[in-house]
DNA sequence: CCGAACATGTAACCTGTTACATGATTAC
DNA sequence: GTAATCATGTAACAGGTTACATGTTCGG
């Protein structure tokens, strides 16, 4: 079994030519739809362990910063290909922060609510405009990742949305029941 | 700051009335839309942190099995509440197993997208099933994870449905083509 | 020639998981 | 009385983050 950081180690080696380390780190460093960081301190040891399960092959490139090219074996290629298709952990639940936090904004004040989710709303639309924006110039693999993205942003912001009509009727009822 | 884990542990002894350590376990073990196990391991450590960081209070129930009733102190209401209403936080990029290998789908064969397709969508349509029946008994603040939860499974489904008649029609194509 | 970008790696730390260990209470 | 549930906790391990440390290549 392979951890998701391996697997979309795997994933930019094998199908996004992200074939050093290096490459690998600068791609999840700058795609707005991932969750990790990209820091040497996890990708260096992870590369490190897919060599020795024989799922990643380094070869020496000859210059004298010694930077290594990256391969999937034909192992490598099938542990990336059932790590792929797993379907229960295709349909498990991820880490969501907006998730995790909504049942909470139902405790808080009807105007504290309103401000809150009206500052969430304008902020999930510049989340959208940057992951529109990142789309254009991205390979079929990016594309589709912020796509994903960009759909879960909009269900977020039509929650927001819904959230915002439901205090407002619960502000004028407040104000015709006085 | 407090970690996320931190925030859903507050959030379970401040608005669940789950009072003790075991029963925070209980709710993440139990709860389909949670991202956690509630693992002793994790769980007794961090309320041991946010005991010393002050926002949990523990007071001893006079039973044999030393059972410690937990509840939020000021500063633990004032944490929570500024976790909760964090949204850069709010907005972030979770943890998506379904995202995260999205992309790798678009590089098989059709026929194997075709079948896996399927069978994700079957899968799907059950975590549904099995979200709706469980959110029937729950409080406020459960049954806001749980929409949520069905409302980014639905995404999923949708984003597959689309998939499998995308590939029908290539199938279609690829037919008249002979 | 000098700064930005490329490239690799380690060490300390944090926080999660699994597995282990123990005992009390309750329902049948 | 005994099995399930309630209840607390630790130890070994795994896999991330941040910060540190080093050296190369390339563009202006």
């Amino acid at each position: 079994m392979i951890t998701e950081l391996e697997g979309a180690i795997l994933t930019e080696i094998g199908y996004r030519q992200k074939r050093t380390a290096f490459k690998v780190r600068q791609a999840f460093k700058n795609s707005p739809s991932s969750y990790w960081q990209g820091s040497a301190g996890s990708v260096y040891p992870a590369i490190k362990r897919l060599i020795e399960k024989n799922l990643i092959l380094a070869s020496a490139s000859n210059d004298a910063r010694g930077t290594q090219s990256l391969q999937l074996t034909d192992d490598g290629h099938a542990a990336l290909t059932d790590w792929a298709m797993d379907i229960p952990a295709c349909i498990a639940m991820g880490a969501d922060p907006f998730r995790l936090r909504a049942g909470l904004w139902q405790a808080m004040d009807v105007s504290a609510q309103m401000k809150h989710a009206e500052r969430l709303a304008v902020s999930i639309e510049q989340a959208i405009c940057l992951l529109e924006n990142y789309l254009n110039n991205q390979d079929q693999y990016e594309a589709v990742q912020a796509k994903l993205a960009i759909e879960l942003q909009q269900l977020r912001l039509n929650w927001t949305k819904r959230r915002i009509e439901e205090l407002h009727a619960l502000k004028r009822n407040q104000i015709s029941a006085n």
